[in-house]
DNA sequence: ATAATTGTCGCAAACGTTTGCGAAACGGTT
DNA sequence: AACCGTTTCGCAAACGTTTGCGACAATTAT
């Protein structure tokens, strides 16, 4: 229409010194009157470049993953990066279709977390091979020389247990998750090693919600003071248990849990809770992956900080 | 490496009935070897088909929206779409930028609620003119000739009302959201429309959780013995204001919420709720975008039923 | 025996870009 | 007038597929 070429139409709209300023203009003139939008799938084909990220979560309805992917994506729209988003279900073998398409789709990179029946790491060094980062988080991998990042989880839990210590308590029920999760062990460790000893404490294993709750009825039953919850998940089996008893938070029965934030302030009082952000372990991934995508190339494990936040639950 | 033409390798790849048995053979076991993975740029490109959808939310961190998240993307990877998640923030300007990179990557179809600020259609109407189905949930616009899946706001409303209604309730404060939205004048109409005249009924309008504790707290001190909750950002406020009274539910105060279920069972007891599940609406939104891919496009407004849950709180 | 049919496969164009390289036009310098 | 440098642009190849069409061989029918 304009009686240019195809190449010369292409230099110009992305600016090129050798285009005159006046067909520049004429050109994206002409551009917007068409609405022209670039087919992202040819420049990807010619340049091999995606812009594409693929994120892969056990499941996106969950407290802490849909702020992580809230933050990931912010970040991705504004360093002009599409974000590709898969759920796992918890599941090993979709885990694996999902890294297919991520491959498929010729993704720049790939944030993950290990579903939890994930043995075989195989497809997950297939992407390193082919110089695709790939970024754990929060349910990462034990092996070295991947990148992961997490949430602080020895320090978190040693907050959890000093705040316990600092408050005298006597009978103490702690409740954890799955015990083959590399998190679950890492907080209960850390637990363990910094609760005062003379404090009588309870460890159990609880898979699912109905499950701490009653541990909890039957603690509430044997006069505990205190329960800390490991996750959300568990806290709100454990708050039912408690409104369930009628006791009074925090004078009956103190409650500490390590979380996201949503939950805790739910309830009145406020849980006190130890913080692990999915908002602010998105930004640290999406920086670790930019760092990848540039070639400075890490494999390490990065941490985001805990702090206290205290409600008046303890 | 196999002595044969590209088009025998893609044809044999797809199971081409021209291709010799023997040949598919060979080269499905090459590429397994290989571990081939089909470039979907090139895929898309040449057949100008993307399997991709756009899905637009205000924001992936809310009870509702990400489960309707999850509903889209398991449908989506169960008929081998993809898909491409966007937050708008509830700005109309990222929205718009939003749909422009949905066209920039060929979209075959896009998911999208309003955000509150969208006054101008147009960026959707073009998605139309280019044959590009587009499938308004929750908050959908005000006019006719679009697809549009929604909760059956007037129907649970109308359901939450009755409850009360046969409850011999006397005093009801009913708490709504952002008056301008199409979701509250419905939920609004049917509900002044349902309820017994003879109750005393206070009707107000909440921005957030804040505003909705104050209501409350306020209602609460003037002896109301039913709090009508629209969502459930208002239920949360309404939930800390009756904990800090400490009034027995459902003794002293009925509660009753039109919800996606997750919040109302985190207390003890459950409260009731007129359900409206993300998730059902999800699974709605993909089979009407799939009857629009097929071509059968009925430019319409359908609903997902929607049932009372009973908790413990009416 | 030839002709017609069928089964296999390759050629080449096309999808919409990017980019190295060369070409034309023009002004300025000897 | 011949030469050189600069500015501005076009040619053509390439990215990895798909697909209509034609080619050739093997088989069957006449």
């Amino acid at each position: 229409m304009l009686g240019l070429s195809i190449s010369t139409i292409s230099r110009a709209l992305k600016n090129h010194p050798d285009i005159s300023e006046k067909t520049k203009e004429r050109v994206n003139e002409l551009a917007t009157a068409l609405d022209y939008e670039p087919n992202s799938n040819a420049i990807q084909l010619r340049t091999s470049k995606s812009n594409l990220f693929g994120l892969i979560v056990p499941t996106v309805s969950n407290f802490f993953y849909d702020s992580f992917i809230a933050s990931v994506e912010e970040e991705s729209r504004k360093n002009n990066y599409s974000l590709m988003i898969l759920q796992s279900g918890d599941d090993a073998t979709i885990e694996m279709q999902n890294l297919k398409l991520c491959r498929q789709n010729r993704v720049s990179g790939v944030f993950t977390c290990l579903s939890s029946q994930t043995i075989n790491m195989e497809s997950f060094t297939k992407f390193k091979d082919l110089g695709i980062p790939v970024i754990f988080f929060d349910l990462v991998p034990d092996v070295q020389g991947v990148n992961k990042v997490c949430v602080a989880d020895t320090l978190s839990a040693t907050i959890a247990a000093n705040t316990i210590n600092a408050k005298k308590k006597k009978k103490v029920l702690a409740i954890f998750g799955k015990p083959n999760l590399s998190i679950t062990k890492k907080r209960l460790e850390a637990f363990e090693n910094n609760i005062d000893k003379k404090i009588e404490t309870t460890y159990l294993h609880a898979n699912n919600t109905p499950e701490a709750e009653q541990f909890a009825t039957e603690a509430i039953a044997q006069n505990a003071d205190t329960i800390f919850c490991m996750s959300d998940e568990i806290l709100v089996g454990v708050m039912k248990a408690i409104q369930k008893s009628g006791l009074k938070i925090p004078d009956d029965i103190a409650v500490i849990a390590i979380s996201n934030g949503f939950i805790p302030k739910l309830y009145y009082p406020e849980i006190t809770y130890v913080e692990t952000s999915g908002y602010k372990l998105g930004k640290l991934a999406f920086s670790s992956m930019m760092a990848c995508m540039v070639g400075s190339a890490f494999m390490q494990e990065l941490t985001i900080e805990s702090m206290l936040v205290e409600g008046g639950s303890m």
